[in-house]
DNA sequence: GTCTGATCTGTAAACGATTACAAGAACGAT
DNA sequence: ATCGTTCTTGTAATCGTTTACAGATCAGAC
């Protein structure tokens, strides 16, 4: 005995199927309609069939959501925001993981048009003319979280990191601090350039010269173990660090008790995300909020309302970001 | 100009819907048939509409994981492992955030009768009669990363904390410490009952007696800060500390820094989870590895070779668990 | 009593794929 | 030349909904 249709819940309330589907949907029936339809639905345990709905009304009433790794405590707050936006919305959310590699992100993308999605946010690390091109053909709205240049014409969400940087800078600047070091991320990647030139600039604004700067191969916590040694040998005497993220920024710091160096005492440590590991690392980690969790959030209200309007003009939002001071900084 | 379909797809190569069909499916057909097809595939950009397969077909190769928080980094753990594996199957994977409520869950498992996706994998902290008829009755193929009674009858891989609480016993009493305490989360979850059982045995095998333990009101870090407090009052002199959770512990960890305990000369300290954060935090973390990934790995797997063959017998799974020795333990 | 309009319900045609079945082509054996 | 077999292709039914359209019912106005 195979799940009842809408056909089955028909016959027993002796009714049309276009009845059925119009009680279910909550169109206008008599009292006495109404009633019998939900007394077949009950009985027989109907529950409707997402599949075919989706292939009529064109929607399947799922969202995805790309992001390079989900290990990255960013995007797990990412996640948890649009999740709940989405949620709310009576959309399921699809999370794919792309990996590093800009290709596998215009192949996710071009899927899209398979239609088992309504709409996608996608995070991306790399961006090249292919994957504009492949977001602004997409069948789907897209929402980029993330930076691409305007003239690209999407939806975006970014956050302002030069601008962290130079937070981070001023903050450090204020307690004393003057021979400061970048570690960075991959530079090659979006995120990774925009913070490097924004260390650039925020040093120089307060007429400093950077004291030392290294890239790590990604953005993880063991990469920052590695890369550290190679800053710290690159710069004698540094008294700050400013990092590319948190994970990057507690790997360091393992690496600094290490070698016998004091946090803050010796070099202050500031971090970016400021996600949950920010707070829960030892000492606590000064770290820029790059509002991840709002990032998500306007993403996702972008995203439905681009689903519900497909003729609006593409917006970009630029989220501000703020300093959370913790015990890592004097 | 919408979208082409398989019918704008066989007027393009002048051939009937079935041809093109059968082609696009790796079914036999004639060379010429096959490049003809392809032509018209690559020339009108045509991609296969996923609603309506999944109608036809009768799936959607989609698969839900669903978990009470997708901030605890063991689900992070969970959720990559099961992401590769069914990504690898040719599944997207659908991320569900229960929350704590037993009620939600109930309601999730009962919604998968709408077909959105093909198979289950669910992670339940609290379980009741009521959650296991509907994963029995449940219209797609579930399998339960937890601990569920055998005679529930349904797949399922768990972890065995006593047995890793045991070997965190054995390991602080190897080392000194007798005066042993617990940091549990809501013993009113299925992990925390397990877990306070778990404790009591391990002492007593020893012959030891509890130093004193505590329960927190969930198994998150600020939750293990705030009861923290609690715990030290009630036992005085307490040298270790187990911790139902790796957020549990390193709220403990940094509590007991705030009132100038030293970890791990005063107080040892272990964790469950084996999570990221162990390795991360400072000092890093003894943890009991419960194999989050390999339960992940495992569960996935259960589901797919189910969703095959939907009469093989339920299988039980148990992972064990293994100590990963860092520097909060002497 | 008839007509108009509004309101409710049913019939049937979609949505875009897969696939059972039948028909046609090709080919070798007799 | 005919027949049977095999292989390829096309026609049409089907999956389970939604919804355009038309038919039925009914109330109120004349």
């Amino acid at each position: 005995m195979s799940r009842p249709t809408i056909a089955g819940v028909a016959r027993a309330a002796g009714v049309s199927v276009a009845s059925v589907s119009r009680v279910l949907n909550g169109l206008p029936a008599t009292e006495e309609m109404v009633e019998r339809v939900q007394r077949a639905v009950e009985e027989l345990g109907y529950v409707p069939d997402a599949r075919a709905r989706s292939l009529k009304v064109g929607r399947t009433f799922q969202l995805t959501l790309a992001v390079a790794d989900v290990g990255n405590p960013v995007y797990v707050t990412m996640m948890r925001a649009v999740e709940e936006v989405v949620s709310a919305a009576g959309y399921r959310l699809v999370v794919t993981t792309t990996g590093p590699d800009v290709v596998d992100e215009v192949a996710l993308v071009r899927g899209m048009a398979r239609g088992y999605a309504d709409g996608l946010v996608i995070s991306p690390l790399r961006v090249d003319e292919d994957l504009i091109k492949s977001i602004r053909e997409c069948e789907v709205p897209v929402v980029v979280a993330g930076n691409v240049p305007t003239k690209a014409g999407v939806d975006t969400v970014r956050a302002n990191s030069p601008k962290g940087i130079a937070l981070a800078v001023e903050h450090l600047v204020a307690r004393g601090r003057t021979r400061i070091a970048f570690l960075n991320g991959p530079a090659d990647t979006v995120p990774g350039a925009a913070r490097a030139k924004g260390f650039a600039d925020a040093l120089q604004a307060h007429g400093l010269r950077p004291s030392a700067s290294a890239e790590a191969t990604d953005f993880t916590f063991a990469a920052g173990r590695t890369a550290a040694p190679d800053l710290l040998a690159a710069a004698a005497g540094l008294d700050a660090v400013i990092c590319a993220n948190d994970l990057l920024a507690v790997g360091l710091m393992h690496e600094l008790v290490a070698v016998g160096l004091e946090v803050p005492a010796d070099v202050a440590v500031v971090g970016m995300d400021d996600s949950e590991l920010a707070e829960q690392s030892f000492p606590p980690l000064t770290s820029v909020n790059l509002g991840s969790a709002e990032r998500g959030r306007r993403a996702a209200e972008l995203l439905l309302a681009r689903i519900e309007d497909s003729s609006r003009a593409p917006r970009r939002i630029v989220v501000q970001p703020t300093l959370s001071v913790r015990r890592s900084t004097p």
